[in-house]
DNA sequence: AGTGCGATTGACT
DNA sequence: GTCAATCGCACTA
């Protein structure tokens, strides 16, 4: 179910086709208790040239990673609290990614209702901080390339995908007005409030 | 060296 | 619905 890792050469170099093209895809993560798996419902693009975007103002020790071939973890705190799950985009050099903000719970639901510490099914990963919290996804995959062998990896995904919205980025005041955020239309995984999912 | 501020969340009215 | 917690980083000096 979770074996068929996505390969560099299958993902979109352009970021917000990134971004689109991870919509349905499976995010996996092996622990020691077990695996963990999800299905993306929820991206951003945070492009070149997007003031919104941390490596606007050229790499910066926290940046650095975004700067990797397309492929790799961006991993990084907000707000002091949460942890967030980025995959870099375009060609190496080049400050871009994609931030990974809601799954659909699939494979390991308990061990994710014991890292969030909630059963709620609907809250597991719904939003970008709750998502790496149910994964354990921390500073220790920051750089990790994710088309290679590893404890964190993208896959595809058999199924259908639904209906892909798309509109503005939650909770940026910076470039806020681009539409650089999709998302599965009527999924109750998704975050954000209500008007946005439509 | 000091300071302001987030790509959020959970607790509370 | 409102609001404080929390801290690393980037910016200013």
């Amino acid at each position: 179910m979770s074996s068929s890792r996505l390969a560099r050469a299958e993902l979109p170099i352009d970021t917000a086709a990134l971004a689109r093209f991870l919509i349905g895809k499976l995010v996996v993560r092996e622990t020691p208790e077990g695996v963990i798996s999800g299905r993306i419902v929820e991206t951003e693009a945070y492009v070149l040239g997007d003031a919104a975007s941390h490596a606007f103002r050229g790499m910066t020790p926290r940046s650095r990673p975004m700067f990797l071939e397309r492929g790799h973890a961006y991993i990084y705190l907000n707000y002091g609290t949460s942890w967030m799950l980025n995959v870099s985009s375009e060609a190496a050099g080049i400050g871009a990614g994609v931030l990974i903000r809601a799954l659909e719970p699939l494979e390991g639901v308990a061990l994710m209702q014991a890292h969030r510490g909630t059963e709620k099914l609907r809250d597991l990963a719904r939003g970008p901080g709750r998502l790496c919290k149910a994964l354990q996804i921390g500073p220790w995959a920051n750089g990790l390339d994710l088309c290679q062998e590893g404890p964190l990896w993208l896959a595809q995904a058999d199924g259908e995908t639904g209906d892909v919205g798309q509109g503005v980025r939650i909770g940026i005041t910076k470039d806020a007005d681009r539409p650089l955020r999709f998302y599965v239309r009527g999924s109750p995984f998704v975050s954000g409030p209500k008007s946005l999912n439509v």
